[in-house]
DNA sequence: CTTGGCAGTCGGAGCGGCTGAGTGCCAATC
DNA sequence: GATTGGCACTCAGCCGCTCCGACTGCCAAG
């Protein structure tokens, strides 16, 4: 018994109702593929994958479509790796690489791939726990006003405008300034709070309240906040899926890009190259039930930065979209750490 | 012969088409609207408007529709102002109060242009070459490199990474910075560069290759570049308007957000309280035939930083996009102005 | 100038029959 | 035992039909 046409039938049902979106039948299955059989003997095939749960037929006398379940397997076992064309990888090295800062860079890898792969694309901004400060600049603005900019060694650069209680004068904030950068630079943020706590104490009374400030300000950077940056692109290629897909999508994308839900959506970032493909029903919420995601850490070393990835239908082409997704993040973290 | 009442025939027939999206006839509009006339008058009166251009029937037995001279009449002489409600007024100030920094306060922006409208919002960076420089600041990050953070008085922060061709110590980095600072703040971006063309002559024949790299990375950022920065938002609203208008206006939005397509989209930034309303044809793009643009500029004192606005189809509900749009620019303006 | 009446138009909804793709099962064959 | 061709059956979607009603334009009367 060839355990092994059975899954060849399955991998040709999936192909074929990615690229057609429609159910597909026996005759069609053995035109479009060689599977050196007869419809007869592809028909009993389907009929033990529909047993086993990987296929369903919408209707009795229609096509059968992958399920879920049959989804899986074919990301799992079945799907070959399709490699980018020569075209696609230098679009994305030529794109990517006339970025001018992390904005840039975030903006540009978003859009990529939401191109690259015709849906809806998601980013996150480099986490800030897990990078580490590069410098920590301070420009007085007027007497009782200055800028606060926190640069941090993944190029991502904070900006904060910070008041003081009191005026100050040229030689207070240079004296904070150079405290401050003995104190945090080259500390990984999460070490910031502890080695900061100190700081106002080695200042003479007067001027702590100021110190203070700038010491909180500095914080309000640094600690993490649960609305992390999140961009997404090719939100109009929900036009081509559909009305009803876009009905249920569209309020969780929406309250992404609101930033208001935590992003259990991506994944925790892990390692790069760890690539996570939720299918359908396996996603937690109740809305996104025909849809998958594609997601992959990228960035930094051993463990990824942050997350980045695509949601669209189920019935995607996981191949072109997993080749896509890696290579956007393979270059991404590229270009990270040389910034 | 009242002329008046064709005019109210005309508004209620845009109005009540913009409600419905259908053609709309006689009886319907004496039904819904207080015209104080029968359904025969209201005929003739059609009659006339469409003799006039203002209305069409896309055949024989159905209503009327506006055409984009109707529109067009209607959102000089008859469309009145609708005020937001105080709910949305609250929104918008509590939502654009949170913005941290331009780059927050421009996606905000967008976003909530975006939901307020239901439509695709867009908005342009405010202009380099209007702002003015409030400080120029490096930051020594190695022996050989550094990093130059321009700050404009419209919060703008430009940050541009840049290596010299030989080491420099902290001494020529505050050298630059204070030449550099004397010479361009509170100067317009515009006249940037020739403050600084005389900079590198007045430091010692050895560092001014280094110093040379400095003024050219600064004017790069100082020079308006053709690729202003857009954000857009709200695409997904397109698929409310139907799959047709989706494909003619996708590739123009397409083209937009590749920041290949000059804005004259958004027409020129001229003073704020200015608004713009383009009606179908009247769009130099043929593909926005269907599409009304309203834009306004905002920011600024006499003149505007630069446009903000939205794309709908041209039965979109113009009181209230204008009134939204007015609200939103005059906030961010506002913002702007504080920040 | 306004109005009610009336004949005429025509898009779109509703209905029913037909078609063809697709299935499951079975008996014959390799 | 796996494979195949044949056959009866199912059913979604298309096509064409009719019918309905929402309109209009015109006209004669108020």
């Amino acid at each position: 018994m060839t355990d092994d046409r059975r899954l060849a039938v399955l991998r040709a049902i999936v192909e074929d109702f990615v690229a057609t979106r429609e159910p597909v039948g026996s005759k069609a299955l053995v035109d479009r593929h060689q599977l050196g059989v007869s419809p007869a003997t592809v028909r009993n095939d389907m009929a033990v994958l529909e047993e086993e749960g990987y296929i369903a037929a919408p209707h009795t006398s229609a096509g059968r479509i992958p399920t879920d379940k049959g989804y899986r397997l074919f990301v799992d076992r079945l799907a070959s790796v399709k490699p980018l064309s020569a075209a696609e990888r230098r679009a994305i090295a030529s794109f990517l690489d006339d970025a001018v800062d992390l904005d840039d860079v975030m903006q540009r890898t978003v859009r990529l791939l939401a191109q690259l792969t015709h849906q809806v694309a998601l980013i996150q901004y480099p986490s800030l726990t897990r990078s580490a400060v590069r410098h920590v600049e301070l420009v007085p603005l007027s007497s009782t006003r200055m800028l606060m900019v926190l640069i941090a060694d993944t190029g991502r650069v904070e900006q904060r405008m910070l008041d003081t209680a009191t005026a100050f004068d040229e030689q207070f904030v240079s004296e904070v300034r150079a405290h401050l950068n003995s104190a945090v630079d080259g500390q990984r943020f999460a070490d910031v709070p502890a080695r900061v706590a100190e700081l106002p104490s080695s200042f003479p009374e007067s001027s702590r309240p100021n110190v203070a400030v700038i010491v909180a300000t500095l914080l309000e950077s640094v600690i993490e906040r649960p609305d992390e940056r999140i961009l997404l692109s090719g939100t109009a290629n929900l036009t081509k899926f559909g009305a009803d897909f876009t009905r249920s999508v569209l309020p969780v994308l929406e309250a992404l890009e609101e930033h208001v839900v935590l992003l259990n959506l991506l994944g925790q970032a892990t390692s790069p190259d760890t690539l996570t493909v939720t299918i359908g029903h396996e996603n937690s919420l109740e809305s996104l039930s025909a849809t998958s995601v594609v997601s992959i850490g990228y960035g930094g070393g051993g463990d990824a930065l942050a997350q980045l990835g695509v949601v669209g239908p189920t019935h995607m082409d996981y191949p072109g979209t997993i080749a896509s997704v890696r290579a956007v993040s393979r270059y991404v973290g590229r270009i990270l750490a040389d910034g």
